[in-house]
DNA sequence: CGCTAGGTTGAATACGCTCAAAGATCGTGG
DNA sequence: CCACGATCTTTGAGCGTATTCAACCTAGCG
């Protein structure tokens, strides 16, 4: 057991920005000391109610999803293994969206006092932490291009790819190949389209032999046409060390 | 000179969230010390390369974007006055999107080892620098919203009101009024539509008395009529005091 | 005065939606 | 064990919103 595994997704994620010390790993590990059993369906978070609890997802799938008045509903983002859900909740009285488990979770809830100890014990594990923010941000962000301005089948291919990679960085994805625990409604809801035109979407790339779709496992058929006819490029995903200068930064402020 | 109006439209909108004591306005103004112009067009960060700068706006209109290889572009946001660019620059090495100037610009660089520090030093300016880095992301949320599930009439009308909301709260904007240094194109690169379709659809929106735009102002004829039809809650961008249970830990963290 | 950037409008097209109905899959209870 | 219901998937047909292409108008500026 090393810095990579120890401390599943979320030790995994962070291991891949800053190489984790014996003392970091510990504090990871105290962080995630309690776990929860959430069923499929049950909602984290309530959009437009009080929430103040930061979970870490330890197993499952969840979304992060606004509904509007007349029942249309746009997910923001899969919420996979090792994902924080409600980082910002300390800051906020009440939610702008509405969080909720598509498949059986554990879940990890935070101790609010023990994280803001953290933030100012460990320096580093913080802005590991804060790339973590950021990266779910551009994630977001990459999810308004797709929806704003790609067509029904780039959207669709651009997807799968990024969650190949982002389930790829906490060791749930083959090299190819994942377990999807998604019905067609979900990425009709996340890739802004109706469910009909998803599915027939989705046989064209099959037909094109660029990705299949059989029961809960999707295979990726031509991994580099895909990227392509995407037009993806990981960079927004791929995690990097720390810049050397916030290293020293870091460094500094922990002496 | 109150807490609110000091230090510009940073401390105005931070002032809201939490009350700015004096050694925090102080440490405000020496975040905000240094003053750079940059002229309209020109970009302060560009997708792909390296950048490590943050900035606080001053002055004038940015937008956050990304394009395609084809020429196609998808606006992210809009960078107004008191906001942050790069907010996350320190963490990451290359950019994954582009940030251009809208108008002439006066902006505040940052320096990153003064940051650290204060985000050291002064625990809740750092929580409401948090808060406002969450803010951002919910003004994202919400674009997936308005660009997915939303039809071209409430999409463009739900902008108009968020620019509305947010140009108040740094004292941008009047009651039911604001300047708007916009082009169609631009309009229609955020919203995800054609120029074309931006123009009937703010014909249609002129045509029904709700917002007007004449040369580079916007009027908005019937705020709650707007409001409603573009279903707009403002939820998401109204900032309130932190949650006492927060304030509380912070206290604990300075001591 | 002519050039350029932006705004406005019309006509034809296309992408994605809605409505509708028929398979497939799975859990559950008779 | 099979029948049933519920949920999800698949396919067809017609429609509508938004796009593309094209032209013309307007304002600002050298």
């Amino acid at each position: 057991m090393n810095a990579d595994t120890a401390n599943g997704a979320l030790g995994r994620k962070l291991g891949s920005v800053i190489t984790l010390s014996n003392s970091e790993i510990d504090c990871i590990e105290a962080m995630l000391k309690r776990e929860r059993q959430v069923a499929a369906g049950r909602e984290l978070v309530c959009d437009g109610e009080p929430y103040d609890q930061t979970y870490v997802i330890k197993e499952g799938w969840a979304i992060r999803f606004k509904t509007l008045s007349d029942g249309r509903r746009q997910i923001l983002n899969f919420v996979l293994p090792g994902d924080f859900v409600g980082l910002f909740a300390p800051l906020f009285d009440v939610s702008d969206h509405s969080v909720a488990a598509l498949t059986d979770l554990v879940v990890h809830p935070l101790d609010p006092g023990s994280t803001v100890e953290m933030f100012a014990d460990c320096p580093r594990l913080a802005a590991a932490i804060a790339w973590s923010a950021g990266r779910d941000e551009a994630i977001l962000s990459e999810q308004v291009v797709r929806v704003g301005r790609r067509s029904a089948y780039e959207r669709t291919g651009h997807l799968f790819v990024e969650l190949l990679h982002r389930l790829r960085l906490v060791g749930e994805a083959k090299q190819r190949s994942f377990e999807l625990p998604l019905t067609q409604e979900i990425l009709a809801d996340t890739l802004g389209l109706s469910i009909v035109h998803v599915n027939r979407t989705l046989r064209r790339l099959r037909e094109n032999g660029l990705l299949c779709i059989k029961g809960e496992r999707v295979v990726i058929g031509d991994l580099e046409q895909l990227t392509s006819v995407a037009e993806f490029s990981p960079q927004y995903l791929t995690a990097h060390p720390l810049p050397r200068r916030t290293e020293s930064l870091l460094a500094t402020a922990a002496s």
